[in-house]
DNA sequence: ATAACAGGACTGTTGATTGT
DNA sequence: ACAATCAACAGTCCTGTTAT
């Protein structure tokens, strides 16, 4: 067949520069196809599977790829899984290697998407397009290259049996957009580069499953490192926290820049005022404001290596430290307005304000290592104190409604509760016992063994 | 049945202009 | 100086059509 792709020399005025692509768009260089036992060749590209850059096998020796993460289908790669699970990644990979970036879940496993191999994509099996979209637009964002949706078939029952994805450099520049004869502003940037990167998926009526039929490696562009990939639209998402955010301030009437610049604010700080003076720590504490539980944050504390934790309202003392080390700001706040240098702010934000709650810096001495040291002796005395299936009271906490007649002689504990889930760190999931069946994720501290007594074994007998 | 191109409707991005 | 607006431009995603 004829290739009708645009010929990107025929259109556009030659003299203009389009500007740098770093790719020879009219490269008639063969690119590697890892075409699935259901696929066809297809005929724009030249498949040649046994080019130099790649194994007999369908793997890739990565010989072209700058990026440490990009088309790593080596040998080296398969054995990698077994030797261990958790840290090998971001040593080994360069900065294309997030762990929570890295996995995905297909059906019911887990897929280490640096541990695929060509022939591992080949034979892989979705249950439905959904996952097949999941997969590979965090391949996509992993690998360093972002997808775009191509091609879909639907039958007469409208159910879909061909989906396509393509990179989103792939083919060139619309005809339309180049041989426009009324244009009044200058080309822009060209983004296509006749990338032929894409994978297809066909549904199987006999098994029931959608399989990979297509899969073509080998980007003919550079691959954009881990740092800024999350920065494409196709990448760049709104939580549904950071929606309502959004919303609240709006409703205040507070002007979008605004609100975008006081989220920005929040990593900002944490980034100069924490990162860069104190270390990376280990935890960080707030409170379960919107902005800290954001995806952006949570993206945020994944991508430096802090674990962000939300005091609960039940934690008083937690909150409690939060509010002390506000109060001392509060008060150097005062004593420098009273100075009238007008460098309050500076004094707030670079000086003043040192670790706030559990930002102990990572493996310190002083108070960073004291304070570790006081919470694993508070972890242990309430570790494991209460199994799954046991009856428990829990304390009456004080946003708890309280009774309206026995008022401050309310009694200090109700239940029974049976505990539900045991967590590492202490903490139980309860269930109340009563015909309401209220679930409650707490602290052990707050939990003590149930004891029937015998007037209520009297009660429920009669 | 599968593959791939063409083209259209719609959406998102960019950057110049206008307003505060 | 900063913010808001808007038109031009380009991208996305889908359907129709044709070839294999």
């Amino acid at each position: 067949m004829e290739n009708k792709n645009n010929d990107f020399t025929d259109f556009g005025p030659a003299e203009y520069d389009y500007g740098s692509t770093d790719v020879d768009l009219n490269d008639d260089k063969t690119y590697p196809v890892i075409v699935g036992s259901q696929g066809k060749s297809t005929e724009n590209v030249e498949h040649n599977v046994d080019d130099d850059s790649y194994n007999n096998d369908g793997s890739h020796d990565n010989a072209s790829d700058d990026d440490g993460c990009s088309g790593d289908y080596s040998e080296d790669d398969k054995g990698e899984d077994d030797e261990s699970e958790g840290d090998e990644g971001k040593d080994d990979k360069g900065d294309n290697n997030l762990d929570e970036d890295d996995v995905v879940v297909v059906g019911e496993e887990m897929v280490r998407i640096n541990s695929l191999t060509a022939d591992g994509i080949r034979a892989m099996e979705f249950a439905g397009v959904v996952e097949a979209d999941d997969f590979y637009f965090k391949y996509g964002k992993c690998k360093g290259f972002y997808v775009r949706k191509s091609d879909i078939r639907c039958n007469v029952n409208d159910e879909i049996v061909m989906r396509q994805y393509v990179c989103n450099k792939q083919g060139l520049r619309e005809k339309k957009h180049l041989s426009r004869s009324d244009r009044q502003r200058d080309h822009r940037r060209l983004t296509r580069t006749k990338c032929p990167s894409r994978l297809r998926v066909h549904y199987r009526p006999k098994k029931g499953r959608y399989v990979v039929s297509i899969s073509e490696e080998g980007h003919n562009h550079e691959l954009t490192p881990s740092s800024v990939v999350h920065l494409h639209p196709v990448y760049r998402k709104i939580s549904e926290t950071d929606k309502a955010q959004i919303d609240g301030l709006q409703s205040h009437e507070i002007r979008t820049c605004h609100i975008m610049g006081y989220m920005e604010f929040v990593m900002s700080f944490i980034q100069n005022h924490i990162l860069y003076r104190f270390g990376i720590p280990e935890t960080i504490t707030t409170d379960e404001g919107l902005i800290f539980i954001g995806q952006k944050m949570v993206g945020f504390a994944n991508q430096t290596g802090f674990k962000l934790l939300t005091s609960t309202p039940y934690y008083a003392e937690e909150n409690g430290q939060l509010e002390v080390a506000n109060k001392i700001v509060i008060t150097l706040i005062k004593k420098h307005s009273t100075k009238a240098n007008g460098n309050s702010k500076r004094s707030i934000l670079g000086y003043d304000v040192g670790c706030v709650g559990r930002c102990g810096r990572r493996k310190t001495d002083g108070i960073g290592s004291a304070f570790e040291e006081k919470r694993t002796r508070r972890k242990s005395l309430y570790k494991n104190l209460f199994n799954i299936g046991d009856s428990v009271w829990k304390v009456h906490l004080p946003m708890d409604k309280i009774d309206r007649v026995l008022g401050k002689w309310s009694t200090n504990w109700e239940g029974p509760f049976k505990v539900i889930q045991v967590f590492l760190n202490g903490a139980y999931e309860i269930e109340e016992l009563a015909s309401n069946n209220r679930i409650f994720r707490i602290n052990g501290k707050f939990l003590k063994k149930y004891m029937s007594i015998l007037q209520e074994v009297k009660i429920t007998q009669e």
